[in-house]
DNA sequence: TCCATCTTTAGAATAATTCCAATTACTACT
DNA sequence: AGTAGTAATTGGAATTATTCTAAAGATGGA
């Protein structure tokens, strides 16, 4: 049940498309996401490039995921005021939070739900995108 | 349409009920938000309390909607990595962030979408609660 | 009243992120 | 291939929102 990334090849397309470049830092950092899908803080994700290139920048981790994020290939997740999560799933889908070990899960949303949500807002809003975290316990793995 | 708030008195009975005293700063920051109900952050708030109580301080104003909050007289709203924001609206509403003005709206949610939301969750999975962020526009007002 | 505890306060400290200015890397022309 | 122009990267400084700390003040109960 792995959900839809682009391939790295299309990964460069995508870029270009939306008139970046493609680099291999970019690259790095989307491929890095897409190798351990657990909600990596930027902090994390420079960690796990460094290891690839160690000449790489924190700011460049914050400037490629910005990238990223701006080009619809990865989504930035904010719980309350805790560090940015990026995740490479581009379903449309919500996230649990569990409180105990701080762990995300992706929840997938079926279309219709988020089409009754729009429904609830005012006429002429329009929402370009819906977040839904929940926060909450996961029972306890035996 | 004026949506649910403990009254004043209450407001102590709260705050005592969860094991807090009830002090003229917790009380006025309260009515603050009370007052003008468009959801401001803790600077903002900050700024209001002191027209009426100079003396106040920053933390303070933190310390306050930290305990409101514990103690569900308030509830804290954040938007990806922008301020927290503070809202006296006890009942389950979403929110509408209109990215043009800044501005935040309540959007009032039905429970029965709240009860369809919870079924997405795997067995075994509680959510205490449920956050649900709209980014958008609103129609121009002519 | 007196004590223990809670709360407030000002300012220092922290965490995450963004900004800045200087290099480095591409891309497109010729 | 050489080069101008733009874009990206880098390290460090700066910023923002928030939390921490330690001292002083307020409060409720024996």
């Amino acid at each position: 049940m792995s959900s839809p990334t682009s391939s790295s090849a299309s990964v460069a397309e995508h870029l270009v498309r939306s008139g970046h470049r493609s680099t291999p830092q970019r690259e790095l950092v989307y491929r890095s996401l897409v190798a351990k899908r657990d909600h990596p803080t930027a902090d994390e994700v420079f960690a796990r490039v460094k290891r690839a290139k160690p000449s790489i920048s924190l700011a460049t981790v914050y400037n490629c995921l910005e990238t990223l994020v701006h080009c619809d290939l990865v989504r930035a997740v904010n719980f309350e005021r805790g560090p940015t999560r990026y995740c490479p799933n581009l379903l449309p889908h919500a996230h649990f939070h569990d409180e105990a070990s701080g762990v995300t899960h992706d929840i997938e949303l079926p279309a219709d739900l988020l089409a009754q949500l729009r429904t609830l807002l005012p006429s002429g809003y329009t929402a370009e995108n819906i977040e839904i975290n929940f926060h909450g316990k996961v029972p306890p793995r035996p």
